[in-house]
DNA sequence: CCTCAGAATGAATGGTCGTTCATTCTTGAT
DNA sequence: ATCAAGAATGAACGACCATTCATTCTGAGG
Protein backbone atom coordinates (compact mmCIF):
# COMPACT_ATOMS: atom_id res chain seq x y z
CA UNK A 1 0.00 0.00 0.00
CA UNK A 2 2.85 2.43 0.66
CA UNK A 3 6.15 2.94 -1.58
CA UNK A 4 8.20 1.21 1.37
CA UNK A 5 6.33 -2.14 1.58
CA UNK A 6 7.15 -2.24 -1.90
CA UNK A 7 11.59 -2.14 -1.40
CA UNK A 8 11.01 -3.96 2.02
CA UNK A 9 9.52 -7.29 1.00
CA UNK A 10 9.14 -10.34 3.89
CA UNK A 11 10.28 -9.02 6.69
CA UNK A 12 10.94 -11.30 8.70
CA UNK A 13 11.77 -14.86 7.35
CA UNK A 14 10.66 -16.95 10.41
CA UNK A 15 6.80 -15.88 10.59
CA UNK A 16 4.50 -18.13 9.05
CA UNK A 17 6.87 -19.11 6.52
CA UNK A 18 6.04 -18.22 3.46
CA UNK A 19 8.16 -20.12 1.84
CA UNK A 20 7.36 -22.97 -1.03
CA UNK A 21 7.10 -26.20 0.28
CA UNK A 22 7.29 -29.13 -1.99
CA UNK A 23 5.36 -32.08 -0.32
CA UNK A 24 4.26 -35.50 -1.83
CA UNK A 25 1.51 -35.57 -4.46
CA UNK A 26 -0.83 -37.68 -2.15
CA UNK A 27 -0.44 -35.30 0.62
CA UNK A 28 -1.57 -32.05 -1.18
CA UNK A 29 -4.71 -34.04 -2.47
CA UNK A 30 -5.52 -34.90 1.37
CA UNK A 31 -5.03 -31.17 2.06
CA UNK A 32 -7.42 -29.56 -0.49
CA UNK A 33 -9.65 -32.61 0.11
CA UNK A 34 -9.46 -31.32 3.99
CA UNK A 35 -10.01 -27.98 3.12
CA UNK A 36 -12.58 -28.31 1.00
CA UNK A 37 -14.64 -30.22 3.39
CA UNK A 38 -14.04 -27.39 5.65
CA UNK A 39 -15.46 -24.72 2.68
CA UNK A 40 -18.16 -26.42 2.26
CA UNK A 41 -19.52 -26.80 5.63
CA UNK A 42 -18.95 -23.23 6.22
CA UNK A 43 -20.49 -21.33 2.89
CA UNK A 44 -22.55 -23.98 1.40
CA UNK A 45 -21.12 -26.39 -1.59
CA UNK A 46 -22.91 -23.63 -4.12
CA UNK A 47 -20.67 -21.10 -2.51
CA UNK A 48 -17.24 -22.59 -2.86
CA UNK A 49 -14.96 -21.61 -5.18
CA UNK A 50 -11.63 -22.73 -5.73
CA UNK A 51 -9.66 -19.42 -4.63
CA UNK A 52 -11.57 -20.35 -1.40
CA UNK A 53 -10.60 -23.42 -1.15
CA UNK A 54 -6.73 -23.10 -1.79
CA UNK A 55 -6.63 -20.51 0.43
CA UNK A 56 -8.66 -22.20 3.18
CA UNK A 57 -5.48 -24.86 2.29
CA UNK A 58 -2.68 -22.05 2.44
CA UNK A 59 -1.81 -22.69 -1.37
CA UNK A 60 -1.84 -20.77 -4.03
CA UNK A 61 -5.30 -21.04 -6.61
CA UNK A 62 -3.26 -23.06 -9.66
CA UNK A 63 -2.20 -26.25 -7.27
CA UNK A 64 -5.99 -27.42 -7.45
CA UNK A 65 -6.11 -28.02 -11.21
CA UNK A 66 -2.54 -29.58 -10.50
CA UNK A 67 -3.33 -32.29 -8.51
CA UNK A 68 -7.27 -32.51 -9.55
CA UNK A 69 -8.17 -31.70 -12.82
CA UNK A 70 -10.93 -29.32 -12.56
CA UNK A 71 -13.24 -28.62 -9.90
CA UNK A 72 -15.49 -30.96 -10.42
CA UNK A 73 -13.08 -33.42 -9.86
CA UNK A 74 -11.98 -31.95 -6.67
CA UNK A 75 -15.67 -31.82 -5.13
CA UNK A 76 -16.39 -35.52 -6.93
CA UNK A 77 -13.04 -36.52 -4.72
CA UNK A 78 -14.18 -34.76 -1.76
CA UNK A 79 -17.70 -36.94 -1.78
CA UNK A 80 -15.74 -40.25 -2.20
CA UNK A 81 -13.39 -39.65 0.51
CA UNK A 82 -16.49 -38.28 3.19
CA UNK A 83 -18.72 -41.08 2.01
CA UNK A 84 -16.18 -43.54 2.51
CA UNK A 85 -14.94 -42.22 5.94
CA UNK A 86 -18.05 -42.83 7.13
CA UNK A 87 -18.80 -46.34 6.03
CA UNK A 88 -15.77 -47.68 6.42
CA UNK A 89 -16.19 -46.58 10.16
CA UNK A 90 -19.63 -48.66 9.82
CA UNK A 91 -17.98 -51.81 8.77
CA UNK A 92 -15.35 -51.67 11.34
CA UNK A 93 -17.89 -52.17 14.12
CA UNK A 94 -19.70 -54.51 11.79
CA UNK A 95 -16.99 -57.16 10.70
CA UNK A 96 -14.86 -56.31 14.38
CA UNK A 97 -14.16 -59.42 16.22
CA UNK A 98 -13.32 -57.75 19.63
CA UNK A 99 -17.30 -57.49 19.93
CA UNK A 100 -18.92 -60.94 20.41
CA UNK A 101 -22.15 -59.80 22.07
CA UNK A 102 -24.49 -58.78 19.50
CA UNK A 103 -26.71 -56.14 21.45
CA UNK A 104 -22.90 -54.42 22.00
CA UNK A 105 -22.09 -54.36 18.81
CA UNK A 106 -25.72 -52.42 18.08
CA UNK A 107 -24.92 -50.16 20.31
CA UNK A 108 -21.37 -49.26 19.20
CA UNK A 109 -23.20 -49.30 16.07
CA UNK A 110 -25.26 -46.36 17.09
CA UNK A 111 -22.84 -44.65 19.31
CA UNK A 112 -20.52 -44.34 15.77
CA UNK A 113 -23.44 -43.13 14.12
CA UNK A 114 -24.74 -40.53 16.06
CA UNK A 115 -21.44 -39.84 17.90
CA UNK A 116 -19.26 -37.34 18.11
CA UNK A 117 -16.81 -38.26 15.00
CA UNK A 118 -19.89 -38.02 12.61
CA UNK A 119 -22.60 -35.53 13.89
CA UNK A 120 -20.07 -32.57 13.45
CA UNK A 121 -21.99 -29.89 11.89
CA UNK A 122 -18.60 -30.04 9.55
CA UNK A 123 -19.73 -33.38 8.02
CA UNK A 124 -23.17 -33.40 8.15
CA UNK A 125 -22.71 -30.22 5.89
CA UNK A 126 -20.83 -31.95 3.59
CA UNK A 127 -22.97 -35.26 3.65
CA UNK A 128 -26.81 -33.02 2.98
CA UNK A 129 -24.92 -30.90 0.57
CA UNK A 130 -23.95 -33.98 -1.56
CA UNK A 131 -27.16 -35.11 -1.26
CA UNK A 132 -28.78 -31.74 -2.44
CA UNK A 133 -26.91 -32.18 -5.80
CA UNK A 134 -27.24 -35.48 -6.05
CA UNK A 135 -31.08 -35.79 -7.70
CA UNK A 136 -29.02 -33.94 -10.88
CA UNK A 137 -25.90 -35.32 -10.57
CA UNK A 138 -25.70 -39.26 -11.46
CA UNK A 139 -22.61 -39.29 -10.65
CA UNK A 140 -22.72 -38.36 -6.96
CA UNK A 141 -25.69 -41.41 -6.94
CA UNK A 142 -22.91 -43.99 -7.94
CA UNK A 143 -20.36 -42.80 -5.33
CA UNK A 144 -22.73 -42.62 -2.26
CA UNK A 145 -25.03 -45.44 -3.62
CA UNK A 146 -21.72 -47.74 -4.25
CA UNK A 147 -20.44 -47.66 -0.53
CA UNK A 148 -23.98 -47.44 1.26
CA UNK A 149 -24.97 -51.22 -0.72
CA UNK A 150 -22.02 -52.75 0.98
CA UNK A 151 -22.88 -51.28 4.20
CA UNK A 152 -26.32 -52.06 4.01
CA UNK A 153 -25.81 -55.63 3.32
CA UNK A 154 -23.83 -55.63 6.90
CA UNK A 155 -26.18 -54.39 8.69
CA UNK A 156 -28.69 -56.33 7.26
CA UNK A 157 -26.59 -59.32 7.98
CA UNK A 158 -26.29 -58.21 11.62
CA UNK A 159 -29.89 -57.44 11.53
CA UNK A 160 -30.75 -61.14 10.95
CA UNK A 161 -27.94 -62.60 13.20
CA UNK A 162 -30.35 -60.86 16.03
CA UNK A 163 -33.41 -61.84 15.01
CA UNK A 164 -32.48 -65.82 14.97
CA UNK A 165 -30.71 -65.37 18.33
CA UNK A 166 -33.58 -63.57 20.02
CA UNK A 167 -36.07 -65.09 17.83
CA UNK A 168 -38.32 -62.22 16.47
CA UNK A 169 -40.94 -63.46 15.09
CA UNK A 170 -42.13 -61.61 12.00
CA UNK A 171 -39.02 -59.45 11.69
CA UNK A 172 -37.77 -59.00 8.37
CA UNK A 173 -33.97 -57.96 8.59
CA UNK A 174 -34.19 -56.11 5.48
CA UNK A 175 -37.33 -54.00 6.19
CA UNK A 176 -36.21 -53.23 9.59
CA UNK A 177 -32.57 -52.23 8.08
CA UNK A 178 -33.60 -49.75 5.99
CA UNK A 179 -36.06 -48.58 8.62
CA UNK A 180 -32.80 -47.92 10.81
CA UNK A 181 -30.69 -46.66 8.26
CA UNK A 182 -33.35 -44.31 7.11
CA UNK A 183 -34.13 -43.48 10.78
CA UNK A 184 -30.14 -42.46 11.14
CA UNK A 185 -30.62 -39.92 8.28
CA UNK A 186 -33.49 -38.49 9.44
CA UNK A 187 -31.96 -37.68 12.52
CA UNK A 188 -28.98 -36.95 11.11
CA UNK A 189 -30.71 -34.18 9.43
CA UNK A 190 -32.56 -33.11 12.06
CA UNK A 191 -29.32 -31.96 13.79
CA UNK A 192 -28.17 -30.11 10.99
CA UNK A 193 -31.30 -28.17 9.94
CA UNK A 194 -32.98 -27.77 13.40
CA UNK A 195 -30.47 -28.00 15.93
CA UNK A 196 -32.67 -26.50 18.30
CA UNK A 197 -35.46 -28.75 18.81
CA UNK A 198 -33.06 -32.21 18.59
CA UNK A 199 -30.21 -32.72 20.72
CA UNK A 200 -27.90 -35.23 19.97
CA UNK A 201 -28.53 -37.26 23.51
CA UNK A 202 -31.90 -36.97 22.43
CA UNK A 203 -31.20 -38.14 19.05
CA UNK A 204 -29.57 -41.18 20.47
CA UNK A 205 -32.56 -41.76 22.46
CA UNK A 206 -35.11 -41.86 19.51
CA UNK A 207 -32.75 -44.03 17.86
CA UNK A 208 -32.44 -46.56 21.13
CA UNK A 209 -36.20 -46.27 21.21
CA UNK A 210 -36.50 -48.08 17.62
CA UNK A 211 -34.11 -50.67 18.30
CA UNK A 212 -35.55 -51.29 21.50
CA UNK A 213 -38.56 -52.15 19.88
CA UNK A 214 -37.60 -53.93 17.14
CA UNK A 215 -34.88 -56.50 19.44
CA UNK A 216 -36.33 -56.15 23.14
CA UNK A 217 -33.70 -58.21 24.22
CA UNK A 218 -31.00 -57.27 23.09
CA UNK A 219 -31.14 -53.26 24.09
CA UNK A 220 -31.53 -52.29 27.52
CA UNK B 1 -32.12 -20.94 -40.31
CA UNK B 2 -32.84 -20.48 -43.99
CA UNK B 3 -33.20 -17.37 -45.57
CA UNK B 4 -36.99 -17.41 -46.70
CA UNK B 5 -37.41 -17.57 -42.45
CA UNK B 6 -35.77 -14.15 -41.62
CA UNK B 7 -38.26 -12.41 -43.81
CA UNK B 8 -41.27 -14.50 -42.32
CA UNK B 9 -41.39 -13.79 -38.93
CA UNK B 10 -44.16 -15.29 -36.94
CA UNK B 11 -45.63 -16.96 -39.43
CA UNK B 12 -48.41 -17.83 -37.62
CA UNK B 13 -49.73 -15.69 -35.05
CA UNK B 14 -51.59 -17.94 -33.12
CA UNK B 15 -48.44 -20.31 -32.21
CA UNK B 16 -46.64 -20.13 -28.97
CA UNK B 17 -47.62 -15.95 -28.91
CA UNK B 18 -44.23 -14.10 -28.64
CA UNK B 19 -46.68 -11.58 -27.64
CA UNK B 20 -45.78 -9.68 -24.80
CA UNK B 21 -48.61 -10.47 -22.47
CA UNK B 22 -49.42 -8.83 -18.82
CA UNK B 23 -50.23 -10.70 -15.99
CA UNK B 24 -50.22 -9.88 -12.06
CA UNK B 25 -47.65 -9.74 -10.09
CA UNK B 26 -48.95 -12.72 -8.25
CA UNK B 27 -49.28 -15.06 -11.16
CA UNK B 28 -45.84 -14.12 -12.70
CA UNK B 29 -44.26 -15.05 -8.90
CA UNK B 30 -45.81 -18.31 -8.72
CA UNK B 31 -45.10 -18.74 -12.39
CA UNK B 32 -41.23 -17.81 -11.69
CA UNK B 33 -41.15 -19.83 -8.41
CA UNK B 34 -42.58 -22.81 -10.02
CA UNK B 35 -39.69 -22.84 -13.00
CA UNK B 36 -37.12 -22.76 -10.37
CA UNK B 37 -38.20 -25.53 -8.61
CA UNK B 38 -37.85 -27.41 -12.10
CA UNK B 39 -34.32 -25.33 -12.57
CA UNK B 40 -32.98 -27.41 -9.19
CA UNK B 41 -34.63 -30.47 -9.82
CA UNK B 42 -32.80 -30.85 -13.26
CA UNK B 43 -29.74 -28.59 -12.79
CA UNK B 44 -28.88 -28.78 -8.79
CA UNK B 45 -29.50 -25.66 -6.99
CA UNK B 46 -25.83 -24.57 -7.56
CA UNK B 47 -25.81 -24.52 -11.35
CA UNK B 48 -29.28 -22.73 -11.16
CA UNK B 49 -29.09 -18.98 -12.96
CA UNK B 50 -31.40 -16.40 -12.93
CA UNK B 51 -31.20 -16.80 -17.03
CA UNK B 52 -31.99 -20.45 -17.05
CA UNK B 53 -35.08 -19.99 -14.65
CA UNK B 54 -36.82 -16.96 -16.73
CA UNK B 55 -35.96 -18.61 -19.76
CA UNK B 56 -37.78 -22.03 -18.24
CA UNK B 57 -40.60 -19.71 -17.33
CA UNK B 58 -40.76 -18.06 -20.84
CA UNK B 59 -40.09 -14.88 -19.74
CA UNK B 60 -37.24 -12.35 -20.44
CA UNK B 61 -34.23 -11.90 -17.83
CA UNK B 62 -34.98 -8.85 -16.28
CA UNK B 63 -38.40 -9.79 -15.06
CA UNK B 64 -37.28 -12.12 -12.25
CA UNK B 65 -35.64 -9.06 -10.55
CA UNK B 66 -38.54 -6.98 -11.09
CA UNK B 67 -40.57 -9.01 -8.88
CA UNK B 68 -38.45 -10.58 -6.77
CA UNK B 69 -35.48 -8.10 -5.84
CA UNK B 70 -32.77 -10.29 -6.42
CA UNK B 71 -31.85 -13.81 -7.09
CA UNK B 72 -31.30 -15.09 -3.28
CA UNK B 73 -34.71 -13.30 -2.53
CA UNK B 74 -36.36 -16.08 -5.41
CA UNK B 75 -34.27 -18.92 -4.07
CA UNK B 76 -35.23 -17.45 -0.23
CA UNK B 77 -39.03 -17.88 -1.54
CA UNK B 78 -38.85 -20.61 -3.60
CA UNK B 79 -38.31 -22.61 -0.40
CA UNK B 80 -41.13 -21.48 1.55
CA UNK B 81 -43.87 -21.92 -0.89
CA UNK B 82 -42.44 -25.74 -1.14
CA UNK B 83 -42.05 -25.93 3.03
CA UNK B 84 -45.64 -24.72 3.05
CA UNK B 85 -46.64 -26.72 0.78
CA UNK B 86 -45.49 -29.79 1.97
CA UNK B 87 -46.14 -28.62 5.27
CA UNK B 88 -50.14 -27.55 4.84
CA UNK B 89 -50.62 -30.75 3.33
CA UNK B 90 -49.57 -32.55 6.45
CA UNK B 91 -51.63 -30.88 8.88
CA UNK B 92 -54.67 -30.29 6.93
CA UNK B 93 -54.78 -34.39 7.07
CA UNK B 94 -54.49 -34.21 10.78
CA UNK B 95 -56.59 -31.03 11.23
CA UNK B 96 -59.20 -32.31 9.18
CA UNK B 97 -62.58 -33.74 10.31
CA UNK B 98 -63.61 -35.77 7.76
CA UNK B 99 -61.59 -38.66 9.49
CA UNK B 100 -62.75 -39.64 12.85
CA UNK B 101 -60.56 -42.72 13.16
CA UNK B 102 -57.49 -42.46 14.42
CA UNK B 103 -55.06 -45.29 12.81
CA UNK B 104 -56.82 -44.34 9.32
CA UNK B 105 -55.46 -41.02 9.78
CA UNK B 106 -52.57 -42.38 10.28
CA UNK B 107 -52.74 -44.03 7.10
CA UNK B 108 -53.75 -40.90 5.38
CA UNK B 109 -50.48 -39.22 6.41
CA UNK B 110 -47.98 -41.71 5.64
CA UNK B 111 -49.95 -42.13 2.02
CA UNK B 112 -49.87 -38.01 1.56
CA UNK B 113 -46.02 -38.58 2.75
CA UNK B 114 -45.03 -41.03 1.02
CA UNK B 115 -47.51 -40.60 -2.14
CA UNK B 116 -47.14 -39.43 -5.50
CA UNK B 117 -47.67 -35.44 -4.64
CA UNK B 118 -44.86 -35.72 -2.62
CA UNK B 119 -41.85 -38.16 -3.53
CA UNK B 120 -42.04 -36.69 -7.34
CA UNK B 121 -37.90 -36.17 -7.68
CA UNK B 122 -38.75 -32.92 -8.52
CA UNK B 123 -40.20 -31.83 -5.08
CA UNK B 124 -37.48 -34.18 -2.99
CA UNK B 125 -34.71 -32.49 -5.30
CA UNK B 126 -35.75 -29.06 -4.08
CA UNK B 127 -36.09 -30.30 0.12
CA UNK B 128 -32.73 -31.88 -0.25
CA UNK B 129 -30.91 -29.23 -2.08
CA UNK B 130 -31.77 -26.93 0.53
CA UNK B 131 -31.08 -29.17 3.59
CA UNK B 132 -27.38 -28.89 1.94
CA UNK B 133 -27.17 -25.42 1.98
CA UNK B 134 -28.75 -24.95 5.48
CA UNK B 135 -25.79 -25.38 7.44
CA UNK B 136 -23.98 -22.45 6.03
CA UNK B 137 -27.49 -20.60 5.72
CA UNK B 138 -29.29 -19.33 8.38
CA UNK B 139 -31.97 -18.01 6.74
CA UNK B 140 -32.79 -21.90 5.22
CA UNK B 141 -32.59 -23.25 8.87
CA UNK B 142 -35.11 -20.72 10.48
CA UNK B 143 -37.59 -21.12 7.15
CA UNK B 144 -37.43 -24.79 7.51
CA UNK B 145 -37.94 -25.04 11.19
CA UNK B 146 -40.65 -22.13 11.81
CA UNK B 147 -42.89 -24.84 9.43
CA UNK B 148 -41.54 -28.04 10.95
CA UNK B 149 -42.35 -26.78 14.57
CA UNK B 150 -46.26 -26.71 13.64
CA UNK B 151 -46.26 -30.03 12.22
CA UNK B 152 -44.07 -31.89 14.37
CA UNK B 153 -46.85 -30.47 17.49
CA UNK B 154 -49.91 -31.88 15.89
CA UNK B 155 -48.16 -35.58 15.01
CA UNK B 156 -47.07 -34.98 18.73
CA UNK B 157 -50.62 -34.57 19.46
CA UNK B 158 -52.18 -37.19 17.56
CA UNK B 159 -49.54 -39.82 18.66
CA UNK B 160 -49.93 -38.99 22.38
CA UNK B 161 -54.27 -39.38 21.49
CA UNK B 162 -53.18 -43.05 19.81
CA UNK B 163 -51.41 -43.84 23.05
CA UNK B 164 -53.92 -42.85 25.26
CA UNK B 165 -56.73 -44.63 23.09
CA UNK B 166 -54.51 -47.95 22.60
CA UNK B 167 -53.22 -47.60 26.38
CA UNK B 168 -49.61 -48.27 24.77
CA UNK B 169 -47.19 -47.84 27.70
CA UNK B 170 -44.40 -46.43 27.82
CA UNK B 171 -44.90 -45.21 24.44
CA UNK B 172 -43.78 -41.44 24.68
CA UNK B 173 -45.62 -39.35 21.96
CA UNK B 174 -42.28 -36.51 22.00
CA UNK B 175 -39.71 -39.09 20.71
CA UNK B 176 -42.08 -41.54 18.45
CA UNK B 177 -43.04 -38.37 16.56
CA UNK B 178 -39.14 -37.61 16.03
CA UNK B 179 -38.39 -40.62 15.14
CA UNK B 180 -41.35 -40.88 12.57
CA UNK B 181 -40.30 -37.79 11.25
CA UNK B 182 -37.08 -38.62 10.63
CA UNK B 183 -37.40 -42.08 9.43
CA UNK B 184 -39.69 -40.70 6.91
CA UNK B 185 -37.07 -37.65 5.93
CA UNK B 186 -34.79 -40.58 5.85
CA UNK B 187 -36.75 -42.57 3.30
CA UNK B 188 -37.20 -39.50 1.18
CA UNK B 189 -33.85 -39.15 0.79
CA UNK B 190 -33.43 -42.95 -0.05
CA UNK B 191 -35.83 -42.77 -2.33
CA UNK B 192 -33.86 -39.19 -4.16
CA UNK B 193 -30.10 -40.88 -4.08
CA UNK B 194 -30.56 -44.56 -4.16
CA UNK B 195 -34.03 -45.67 -6.10
CA UNK B 196 -32.65 -48.67 -7.45
CA UNK B 197 -32.58 -49.77 -3.99
CA UNK B 198 -35.62 -48.38 -2.14
CA UNK B 199 -38.29 -48.39 -4.48
CA UNK B 200 -41.78 -46.27 -2.96
CA UNK B 201 -43.77 -49.19 -2.34
CA UNK B 202 -41.03 -50.88 -0.29
CA UNK B 203 -40.96 -47.31 1.78
CA UNK B 204 -44.31 -47.37 2.46
CA UNK B 205 -43.82 -50.49 3.60
CA UNK B 206 -41.06 -49.92 6.02
CA UNK B 207 -42.51 -46.86 7.10
CA UNK B 208 -46.10 -48.98 7.96
CA UNK B 209 -43.70 -51.60 9.67
CA UNK B 210 -43.02 -48.86 12.12
CA UNK B 211 -46.04 -47.74 13.53
CA UNK B 212 -47.60 -50.71 13.20
CA UNK B 213 -44.58 -51.10 16.00
CA UNK B 214 -45.54 -48.56 17.84
CA UNK B 215 -49.18 -48.80 17.50
CA UNK B 216 -50.11 -52.64 16.85
CA UNK B 217 -53.76 -51.94 17.71
CA UNK B 218 -54.38 -49.28 15.42
CA UNK B 219 -52.24 -50.43 12.11
CA UNK B 220 -52.87 -53.59 10.06
C1' DC C 1 -60.65 6.47 -30.11
C1' DC C 2 -56.78 7.97 -27.15
C1' DT C 3 -53.90 7.93 -22.99
C1' DC C 4 -50.56 6.56 -19.86
C1' DA C 5 -49.29 3.80 -15.65
C1' DG C 6 -46.58 0.42 -15.16
C1' DA C 7 -45.43 -4.45 -16.79
C1' DA C 8 -42.03 -6.50 -19.66
C1' DT C 9 -37.91 -6.53 -22.30
C1' DG C 10 -32.90 -7.51 -23.28
C1' DA C 11 -28.48 -5.16 -24.40
C1' DA C 12 -25.06 -3.52 -21.59
C1' DT C 13 -22.17 -3.50 -17.35
C1' DG C 14 -19.07 -4.72 -13.83
C1' DG C 15 -17.64 -8.36 -11.20
C1' DT C 16 -16.27 -13.04 -10.23
C1' DC C 17 -15.42 -17.52 -11.59
C1' DG C 18 -12.47 -21.71 -13.30
C1' DT C 19 -8.58 -22.60 -15.76
C1' DT C 20 -4.07 -21.88 -17.94
C1' DC C 21 0.87 -21.62 -18.23
C1' DA C 22 5.28 -18.98 -18.17
C1' DT C 23 8.03 -18.55 -14.44
C1' DT C 24 10.14 -19.45 -9.91
C1' DC C 25 11.65 -22.26 -6.53
C1' DT C 26 12.88 -26.77 -4.02
C1' DT C 27 15.00 -30.96 -3.55
C1' DG C 28 17.65 -35.03 -4.19
C1' DA C 29 21.00 -37.07 -7.23
C1' DT C 30 25.32 -36.34 -9.18
C1' DA D 1 28.61 -27.09 -6.13
C1' DT D 2 25.77 -28.08 -9.95
C1' DC D 3 21.90 -29.67 -12.26
C1' DA D 4 17.60 -31.49 -13.80
C1' DA D 5 12.85 -32.86 -12.61
C1' DG D 6 8.94 -31.37 -11.41
C1' DA D 7 6.14 -29.07 -7.56
C1' DA D 8 4.26 -24.63 -6.69
C1' DT D 9 3.01 -20.06 -7.89
C1' DG D 10 -0.18 -16.25 -9.33
C1' DA D 11 -1.03 -12.87 -13.06
C1' DA D 12 -3.72 -13.12 -16.98
C1' DC D 13 -7.68 -14.66 -19.81
C1' DG D 14 -12.05 -15.70 -21.53
C1' DA D 15 -16.51 -17.12 -20.10
C1' DC D 16 -20.42 -16.42 -17.71
C1' DC D 17 -22.87 -14.57 -13.90
C1' DA D 18 -26.50 -11.25 -11.47
C1' DT D 19 -28.20 -6.95 -11.94
C1' DT D 20 -29.51 -2.53 -14.12
C1' DC D 21 -32.31 0.58 -16.74
C1' DA D 22 -33.49 3.00 -21.11
C1' DT D 23 -36.80 1.56 -24.02
C1' DT D 24 -40.96 -0.80 -25.78
C1' DC D 25 -45.29 -2.46 -25.34
C1' DT D 26 -49.93 -3.47 -23.22
C1' DG D 27 -54.54 -2.89 -21.80
C1' DA D 28 -57.86 -0.81 -18.71
C1' DG D 29 -60.13 3.55 -18.00
C1' DG D 30 -61.55 7.82 -19.89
Amino acid sequence: MNDASATVREVSPDTRSKRRQIRPKAERRQQLIDATIRCIAQHGLSAVTMQMVTSEAGLSVGIANLHFESKDNLLKETLRFVAEEYHSGQIEIMEGSEITDLGARLDALLDFQLGRGVTQRQKMSVWFAYYGEAGARPVYQKIVSTVDRLAARKLEALFAEIIREGQYLDADPHDLATGYSALIDGLHLGLLVTPRELSKRRARSVARAFLRRAFPQHIV
